[in-house]
Parts: structure tokens; sequence; C-alpha cells
DNA sequence: AATGAATGAGATTTCATTCAT
DNA sequence: AATGAATGAAATCTCATTCAT
């Protein structure tokens, strides 16, 4: 019965396809795009350099892969609004959820790289953009909608709140991180994000 | 007399050095860091590759004198009071040095390949974090001051609004860029500029 | 079954492998350590300088896998009592053994060279010089215990007079063929070999 | 009156000659012959490159002219015989001469590179060999010559035993000094000089 | 006569990718 | 389907030597 066989050999290759993508992530990450050679990801992934070209044509390739399937994780929104939470306990949630998307999942780290291929692989970049910075911002746009609805927030255009919003948490927190892999998020972060939301709510807060 | 040939010497040396940096600079930007190559480097600047290496030890020296270079050019605040201008025109133009500064001396295209360097070169990521990121705030903290002092703003640690204006800045005009070498400054800069010191002035304007 | 496959995988490597110590002996002797390239060898061997360098890591590890391989052919002196031997007859044999050892296997050249590579590589020459130089006196050694234990030779510290033996005959052949790389053995190697015979029983012959 | 001058400039131009070869005897020595770069040397002589070329055509020219200065220090064998010195007490001053001579002027150090620049510089080879090699046996021969004359030693060909002398203080002091430049003269030089010193009257001692 | 910046040619080494088995 | 040895092309860097001043 080859039915069987063969759903064997797609499993066996799957895993194989999943260990390369992990091994890759790592060794971009840790070495960057052009750091990172083939021939240790292949090692590291215990397969062949052969084996990894089936999978993966191109260097490039796999390093979309490997975009793509961090930028999966976008961040959960859902479940912010808690019955008795207030305007400040709802955004303070929202930041921290935002920043665990950017600092768990080596997202910092990524985008370092995909800003590096920006001259050779435009459309690589762009894209990545899309999933890693525009979506993002979408997600926290959603939850300012749900608050001006509420009455939480005053009425305004939540697109660009959005982007000012992330704009002052990516300052205070990204973009440091940016330029040294070793800092992540510091120990006064929350003292940190309230700030960010006093400044938030200076804005775009009602005006009781 | 050695004076007459030693400095004519010294004269085309120099400007052999600057040949090199510019055709430097042209090719980092264009390549990438691993991209760019110093035979074609020196090629540019019409010189051999042993001349390059008598001028700068290694690919990464090179690099640093770049780097260097283009920080030199932090903008200039001064003169950005004049008699009848009102806080709004202040900040305006403030924020249109800011943004000249990032955006003209291909900045933006220099972090990129920083950022891309920080795992193989952290101090060099670092020392550039400070000239081109900290710098720059600082300028437009000192800014900030003069308005406070001015009684143009509400008194407040000028540190932190600095870091929030330019992280609003950034997120509207300088991001963007960071994923598409064809972005530059948009049609409708201005306006934007005027939304984002509507923000900035809701948190930090004086009360009146 | 990958067996096969792997065992003439394997076969075709070594092959390569005893290519490229072969061709690198022959250019290390031809042009000196320094004046040896890698691309030659490659080519010589039939090989790409990336195998080249799959099978050894640097230049360095080539010339000491190549001394190796001619330092594994000490000379053998076993089978040298023949029943009716006199006391000359067996240090002749010795002798030409020694020679023989020394000169066919480029063993001379190859001392010029690891010589030269003393400042720079003190522990390769340190270790050749146990293999070339001491381990031949050793083998020299043996025979002259044997002839002491059977009566021919007088009874003396045999490690002194291998070495006297030895180096009267390096004196005698090897040191002018040092410096000269077109000498062998001269024509009247017999008689000198006999002059040095005598030397060696005058000192350590028994006294009869 | 340019005699004066140029007498002036002659004596510098001999003592920046000097300087020259001096610094490039302490290069050769330490770095090997194609270690050794005409850039340092000129540094460490206090002169330009293009100074050390007119002094000396090319890099080997540079080098036959250390050697030739090294090898013209051959060593003084003269006032060997005092009134009331033993057989014994004059081949040791003899020896002691001898080794002086090889270890005290670096000539281990050339011999090493000399040997190294046989397939390269044949003739160069050829001529030291003559200067450092040759030479020193000559000398020797002489002394060997003197003591047969006086009945010290039995009739025989000098030409002969003195290489045999030669050979035997090769073997025990120069060849380990060969490979290892760390090695010099023993501390049980002596001993040795006189375990040496036997087995030469062994062979060529006077009979009684 | 002297300088030292500049050079051209070549050195070793690396790596993404292919191919015979 | 999988292997891993082999490759070609290029990269960074060095150095003896020359030349304009």
């Amino acid at each position: 019965m080859p039915t069987g066989t063969d759903t064997h050999r797609r499993k066996v290759s799957e895993m194989k396809r999943a260990a390369i993508v992990d091994a890759a992530r790592k060794n971009f990450l840790t070495h960057g795009y052009a750091g990172a050679g083939m021939a240790e990801i292949a090692h590291d992934a215990d397969v062949s350099t052969a084996t990894l070209y089936k999978h993966f044509a191109s260097k490039e390739a796999l390093f979309v892969a490997v975009v793509k399937q961090v930028a999966r994780s976008a961040g959960d929104y859902s479940g912010l609004f808690a019955p008795n939470d207030t305007v400040r306990d709802i955004l303070y949630k929202a930041c921290r959820t935002y920043l665990a998307a950017q600092f768990e999942q080596d997202a910092n780290a990524l985008m370092r790289i995909v800003m590096a291929e920006v001259p050779g692989a435009p459309q690589l970049a762009r894209e990545t953009y899309a999933e890693l910075g525009t979506r993002r911002i979408d997600s926290f746009k959603a939850v300012v909608d749900q608050m001006i609805a509420r009455g939480m927030l005053r009425p305004h255009d939540s697109a660009f709140s959005a982007r000012i919003g992330s704009g002052i948490l990516k300052e205070i927190f990204v973009w440091p991180a940016l330029f040294d892999k070793e800092i992540g998020l510091p120990p006064d972060t929350d003292e940190k994000i309230h700030r960010c939301i006093d400044c938030f709510m200076a804005i775009f807060g009602s005006e009781d």
C-alpha cells in the first residue's frame, strides 16, 4: 500500500522542512543574513545541503520562509476588555501585548535583517513591513476603535492614533533594542508604559 | 624645501581619502555592508585596492569612517527662533530640520546597514546609535528647553518630550523609509507635520 | 544500500586526498613553503581549491600532512645481519639504508623547508626533527646495540655512538646536499662510506 | 668646495647602507626570508623604501649582502698554540672557537634561511655554503695541520679529519639548534666537547 | 639624493550551489 | 528522496617595487 508510505514520507519531509526553517531562523538571527551559512543551517537541521536545496531553492527563499513564519505570530489582542477595567488598564494591556510580540519572537532581530536586505530584496522588505509593521498597528487600531465606541477615548481618527501610540512605544522600547541585541525590556517597563499612556491620553483621552 | 612637496602630497592624499570615503558610502548604501566590495570601492574612487588599504586598514574601519562622516552632519538647530514666530512655527522648523538630517544624508540607509551589523559588530552599532540616534534627540531637546524657558511650552521633562516628539516623527516618516529605499518625504509632509505638532502640543503645550 | 555508494565516495575522496598531498609535496619541494601556491597545488592535483580546503584546512595543515607522509618512510633496518657478514659488511648496509632514506624520499629538501619555518612554526619544526632526525638515529642505535651484543663492537654508550656515526655521514653526504638541490649521492659513495666506517671502528671497534 | 660635501654625503650614505643591512639581518633572522618585509626593514633603518632600493636593487640583493656580512666573521683560530698546551687543550680551544662562530653570529639562523632559498636562489646557497661551511672547515684543517707537524696527531689526510671533526660537532651541537631557534649551547657543553675530542683522538691521535 | 604614497599582481580562503551515486 | 564531496567565482588583504615631487 503506497498510501501509508506516502503519508509517512510526507510527514518526515515536513518535519525536515520545519527543522530547516528552525535552524535557519537561529542562524539568521545569530549571524545576520550574509553571515549565516547554508552548510551550517543544513548541519543544524540534521539534513544534507542537497536536501535543504530540495526544500528551498535558494538562500533568499529560505529567508523569506523564516520571515513569514515569525511574522505569523502577530500577538493576540482579543479579551482585552474586562468588566471593571479603566481606560488605563486596557491601554496597559494593549501595550504589553504589543511589546510582547515585538520582543518575545525575535521580531527585533528579524527586522534588523530585513532592513539590511532592503536594497537587495525590496519586495521582501515591503512585505515584511506589511506583516511586522502595519498589521501590528492594525490590531492596535482595533482596540482603539473599541475604546472610542465605549466612550473611553474621544472620537478621532484611530488609524492615526494607533500609529502615534505605536511610535511612542517604539521610540521608548524598540528603537534602542534595534541597535543592541542585548537590550530587552527594561526593569522599569511598567513605569515607562504608564508615562506613554499619559501622553496618549493627553492627546486622545475623553475630556472629562 | 620639502615643505612644498609635503603639503602637496598631503593634499593629494587627503583628496584620495575623501574620494574613497565617498565611493564607499555609495557602495555601502547601494549593496549593504556585506554586498559592497573593496575592489569596486577602490575602482569607483579611482584608486588601487592597495592604496585603499593604506588609508583604511580593513573593510570595517572604512565603514566606521563612512558612518562618522555622515553622522557629523547632525543638522543645525540654531537660528530657529525668529522674533514673531509662534510656538507652532518653531516646532515646524525643528521638525523640518530633524527630517532633513534624516533624509538628505542617507542616514536612513546607513541606519539599516548599521542595524544589520549589530550581531557582528555590536560596538560599532552602539556608537552609531549614539551618533545618529541619541545626538539628534539631544539637539531637539535643546530646542524644547528654550521653548519652556520662554513660556511657549508647559514646564516638563524635556528629555522625555524630545523622545516622544522624535518617536512620533519616526513612526510617521522614518519607519516606512527604513523598509523601502524609494520612500522619501511624502508630498503631504507639511500637513503630517502639523498633525504631529498637534499631538505634541496636546501633551506638552502651555495651558492657555 | 548506501554502503556501496559510501565506499565508492570514500575511495574517490581518498584518492583525491592522496593526489593533493602528492602535488603539494612536489610544489613545496620545488618552490619552498612560501613560494608554493595553493592554487597551483590544486591545479596539479586536478582538484578545485575549494576541494583542497575541504581536505586541509590551511596551507600549514597541508604542509604538516606532507611532512608526516615523508617522515613515515624511516628506512627499514631489519634483516641487516646475514650469517657470514663481517662487522664492516653490516655497518656498510646500515649506512646505505640511512642514506637511502635521506636521499630517496626528498627528505633533504623537506628538511630545508622545515628549517626555514623554524621562526614561524616552531612546534612543527620540533616535531619534524623528532621524526626525521631523532627517529632515524634511534634505528641506527638499535643496529649498534645488536652489534655490541654479538661482540662485534666494543661495549659502549650506543646512543652516543649512533649520533657520532650519523654526524659523520651527515657531514660527508647530507650537509652538502642541503645547500645544493642537485647534489645527490656521489659516484664514489662506496669509498667514502668505507672511510667513515674506518673512523667509526677506530672509536668503537672491538680491540682485537 | 664640493669635496667636503661629497665626503660628507658619502659618509652619510655608507652609514645608511650599514643601517639597512643591520635592520635587514634582524628582520630576516626573525621572520625568515619570505616573512621579512622591505617596508619594515626600511622603517627599522630609518630610511625610506626608495632609499633602500637605491642601495639594494631587490630583496634578494639585500639578502645576499646580509649573508656576506655575517659570513665575513669566520672565527679567529690564530694564537691557539700556547707553550705548555696538551693536544687536548688545543683541540678544546679549536672546538670552542668553531662553536662560538656558529652560535654567536646567528650563523645557524642564517643557514636555515639560506637553505630555504636553495630552490629559488641556488647560486646564493652555494656561495653561502662556501663561506659558512667550507671556509670554517678550512680554518679547522689549518689547526690540524699544525698539530700533525708538531707530532701531536698521527700523520693523516687533514682535509678529511677536519670534516670528521666538524661533522661530530655539528651533530652534537649545531643540528638540534637548526630545528629550534631557542636552542643554544647546552650547560654541559664542556663535557660534551671532551667526549667529541675522545672520538677524534681515537681516530687521529698519535699512537703513543 | 631622498621621500612615501601609490600600485599591480597575486595570495589564501569562503560559500552558495550542483551532481554523481 | 537523500547524500555530501566537489566546484567556480569572488572576497579581502599583502607586498615588492616605482614614480612624481
